[in-house]
DNA sequence: TGACAAAGTAAACGATGTTTACAAAATGAA
DNA sequence: TTCATTTTGTAAACATCGTTTACTTTGTCA
């Protein structure tokens, strides 16, 4: 089996020029700016090489961030050994930003663009997946946070909880990344920002609400 | 003056069934699925003459929102008349997620799409442009909310108390379009999470902090 | 009436992602 | 070796897209 093995490895080696030169110009340019054939022309293949190795440009790119994203979870790893649920909860904000102040290309692509229909992608397809990974840790976390009984008892849903510190930390981002540069408005710092976010957000969570006057929500 | 006024008027007339035909296709399809042949040929007007009206595709849309926009805008003026600013903030939140959740693809233009350079755009852009009206609101409310005296004495910013409010319901809203067919989060119904959004929020800000072991923030 | 400006068009330009039709090369079996 | 077959690659084209060039028509006003 010597010569198709072979084949094999330069295949895999051609798939790995192609994803080098995409990454290079996507987080140079951003999704848009890459086109097919620019990543084409700098592999000094054609473009319709590249369909041989992917399906289309969407799954080009997904494969790339796929393979880069594992420094998303692993920034969620290191986590792992906080005792106190909720100060992990907090650090848990802190690290996701991070990443996508770090790389915001990559975080643009999986957090901030249409999602095609995920049907006929099986379980196989999330094992391993750093996103689902880390949703699951944010989940936990939530969980462990609720179960030491510091929490006001109206938040008992670790889903709803992981969901709204989830979108509070995205929501900075997000109106970061599109409207940085509205001038109508006195931006802050991000960091401060989003440390405000999850400041306030575990606030509420350990408050007796004083807020509402009717009974309860 | 004859002609000249009617011709006026027609130049006008056309101007408003490109709008029309835009605005059909666009609430139905969203901004990526409008093309300008396409509504060109709605209107059965050659692609050319939609540039003797408008300079680009983006001048097209983003005309029509704004023309829609007056909506968003007046969703809020109704909550002038609250007297408690804390409350007030509360009902901004969810009204803006409704306008979001009413409006999706006029929302996602607005607030989810990369901005153009506002370089060149003087103050007379600003005036009347109900984003920042809407902006000004929230942040009058939100130095209301502080001069209360009821919040926590480390919020005395309003800009950046207005900043994270406006993030928090714009990352439930924004998570929501870009991420509801995830298959592995157990969403919660939209609505429960810009209340829990809201409500934490708030919560936060009222509360007395025994979250941090430090001295301050 | 006739110069002139405005309104409108057909066709094309230069991108894009993607595919069709075909050539070259390596492989594996006879 | 020989030769059919699969793999790997290409050039050219297709169908879109936003936008522009070059031209025709039409209405206005001196």
């Amino acid at each position: 089996m010597g010569p198709t093995n072979r084949r094999e490895r330069e295949k895999e080696e051609l798939k790995s020029q192609i994803l080098d030169a995409a990454r290079y110009l996507f987080a140079r340019d951003g999704y848009d700016s890459v086109t097919m054939r620019a990543i084409a022309e700098r592999i000094e293949y054609s473009p319709r090489t590249l369909y041989l190795h992917f399906q289309d440009k969407e799954d080009l790119v997904r494969e790339l961030c796929r393979h880069d994203f594992q420094e998303f979870g692993q920034g969620f790893a290191k986590l792992a050994g906080m005792k106190d649920p909720v100060e992990r909860l907090k650090a848990l904000g802190l690290a996701y930003a991070k990443f996508a102040e770090e790389f915001p290309n990559h975080y643009r692509l999986m957090f901030m663009s249409e999602c095609p229909d995920y049907e006929g992608h099986g379980e196989e397809e999330w094992k391993g997946n750093p996103e689902v990974d880390s949703y699951a840790f944010l989940l936990g976390t939530s969980a462990e946070a609720i179960a030491t009984g510091r929490l006001h008892p109206v938040h008992k849903d670790p889903e709803l909880l992981a969901q709204t510190m989830w979108a509070g930390v995205h929501g900075v981002l997000a109106l970061h990344f599109s409207k940085c540069n509205d001038p109508w408005v006195k931006w802050r710092p991000l960091k401060k920002r989003v440390k405000t976010m999850v400041d306030l957000l575990v606030d509420g969570l350990l408050a007796q609400p004083i807020t509402t006057k009717k009974k309860g929500r």
